[in-house]
DNA sequence: GATGAATGAGGCTTCATTCAT
DNA sequence: AATGAATGAAGCCTCATTCAT
């Protein structure tokens, strides 16, 4: 075989990944053998080590993948114009759509980048641009005048982050967790540290609970 | 040989459950091997073997020590007097004290759990038991008149078990992250949900932020 | 495709010997691999192949091309005039001049013959060719009476490779080595064994050491 | 199995090394693989590696050895009063006597120093003894009055040591070749180089060859 | 009870060689 | 002729576990 055209590679190697992505999610990056991934892409060892250097590399790979799309879909959320409904979609697909599988992945990825300088470096750098991208965003809308949260919005973003954290966990833990039932309680808690502006025109009142707490006082 | 005493037989179990605890967290429980516990413990392997039947059973042990001393500090928040007092002391315990080492531990048990049938029965039971203890304790609250929340006690002990797990992921995962600084913001979510109710006597105001929010309207 | 020319095939292989013997040098022949000498020669392994059928093919190409330059050199050798002077020629250049990269192939080569058939069969001829070189010149030479030499041919000249070894194989394993220091003394030796008869002509006295030993008696 | 006393230990060590002296004797260092060597030796591969931290360990071990043994000889040799006598044993000893198996081994050896820096440094360290050795012995003899060599003591030892080499080297590389008929000429050049003294008691005159050949002048 | 040497299966990776293009 | 991706056997080494002492 000639060399095979860019896309063709890129196809192997995320074919690759696929499989290895299903098998460390299924048992772990460390309970996973390089065996079972070819078997699971139908590859020889020999293939396998064509396109990837190591299982080290491998575990990066799939870290890298992983959370670039993580980070892209962040990156998309910034362009949405109101800023509490997007964070509710956002939060229904981290913690709610997502499969099982994904769930487990990223809490992998997650531990091992505690202990694994490079995949450390990929998590800790996503991790940043995500808490980068709700800071701007909420600086952004104090700014336009769209939310006035009582919190300098650093910190707002900290604390939603840590929310979302919660949910991704538990999700990814308790099979039986039914993260949809306590989805409207944080878009309200979220509200509320936003306290969004309501625009003069028909009014479209924010969702439950914590609202009326506020409108009990 | 003598059969060892009952205390020094635990002890012995006691000690090799340290170490293991120790390799454990710092590698994770499938890159330690049994010798790296019998190095930390300075054991032999065969005396290991004595005293647990396989590394399962010492991962098993290791998790069920650790969810167990989780679960009687749960047993003892259960009878403070100050239900929000309690909380913020219970965060400040998992999210600012417990050193790094046994917070990694702990996201090492929930990810076991999702594969180890033995790990995850003990991990959902005390799971189950820590949020049944919440609810009780809500209940009870609220049959008290200490707190008139929005939402049913399940749903409130659900919202604050999940905030509490994305503190106790973050700070593992995370360890720049400043866990202190938020706890005052999370303290005041708290309150908002349980909404308590001030006795007659002097006042003692609720915390910061959220409360200003309720006030503001 | 157009078949190549003869020219440019043996091109083709003498390239791809080529690094081979680099790499062979460098790392010996069973730490060399197949793809060492295809990014050496900047071949691809398909193209290798194309000249050469296995590494054992290669290995005995090598060790061919190699001997084959010795025995062509002491063919040379046989042809000049100056017996003692065409003898310190040839270890200056087997003992000074060769470079290390050589030597070590060399070595590698003899060690090589002794456990490959293949290899052994074109070692051992050469070493016969040149030992029969050494024995012919030297009945050439007393048959001439330009020598008078103690012991028979065939001896005189199996003492005189197995000098020739000593030099090479210290060179070979000892880059410390100063060969050229020696030489003197050994060519005495030679010259010892060999007797030479002056010519009436003007002299053109024998070197140093040895000779002068004979001299104090 | 509690401890091992130190001797079995030591026994043990020994047993591998042996098997793995013959391997690499037959096949070369690089050639042979663990399992062959734990083939000979009746051993599993856990067990070997309880012995040796890896191959390169076995290999440095096998050179330390056998290099250590070859020190020790010379040492002895230092002991002897008759000095040529004993040079020629010493060659009788390792042209002669020596089996095969050594031969190729120390050929062997002398590569891997090329290339091993922990081979290369036990390797450079014997032979920096035995020339040391051979000086310091020449130097008492000639002090002593028993040689008058026409060279430094420091060069005899040189030329000797590559003499022996040659012959090393050859008797490892051609089966064939009669190391014994040769060494009564090496014994004559060498005989030649240290110029020994007669004690003036009855004589024991020097040997064949190259003597003559002073006489002739 | 404790020791630590021993087992042997299995893990990661490399390598000579092939073959579709 | 040449390419280089692919194969799969084998190499080195580790590891959970056992067992003679």
């Amino acid at each position: 075989m000639p060399k095979l055209s860019p896309a063709t590679q890129a196809a192997r190697c995320a074919h690759i990944l696929d499989a290895a992505e299903i098998c460390f999610a299924r048992h772990g990056f460390h309970q996973t053998s390089i065996q079972d991934i070819c078997r699971e892409a139908k590859v020889s060892a020999g293939a396998l080590y064509v396109w990837f250097r190591s299982k080290e590399d491998l575990i990066a790979g799939i870290a890298e993948r992983d959370r670039k799309k993580l980070a892209d879909e962040f990156a998309e959320l910034a362009t949405s114009p109101d800023l509490v409904t997007a964070l509710g979609k956002l939060g229904e697909r981290y913690a709610v759509e997502e499969p099982q599988h994904k769930r487990l992945l990223c809490v992998e990825i997650g531990l091992e980048a505690t202990r694994n300088p490079v995949v450390g470096a990929i998590y800790r750098s996503v991790d940043r641009f995500v808490a980068e991208s709700f800071e701007k965003l909420f600086e952004r809308a104090v700014a336009e005048g769209r939310i006035r949260p009582m919190l300098p919005p650093k910190e707002v973003a900290r604390i939603i982050l840590v929310m979302g954290d919660g949910m991704f966990w538990r999700r990814a833990v308790d099979p039986d967790f039914d993260s949809r039932s306590v989805i409207p309680a944080f878009t309200a808690i979220v509200a509320g540290l936003l306290n969004p502006i309501e625009p003069p025109s028909p009014d479209k009142s924010p969702p439950h609970g914590v609202r009326k707490q506020g409108a009990r006082q």
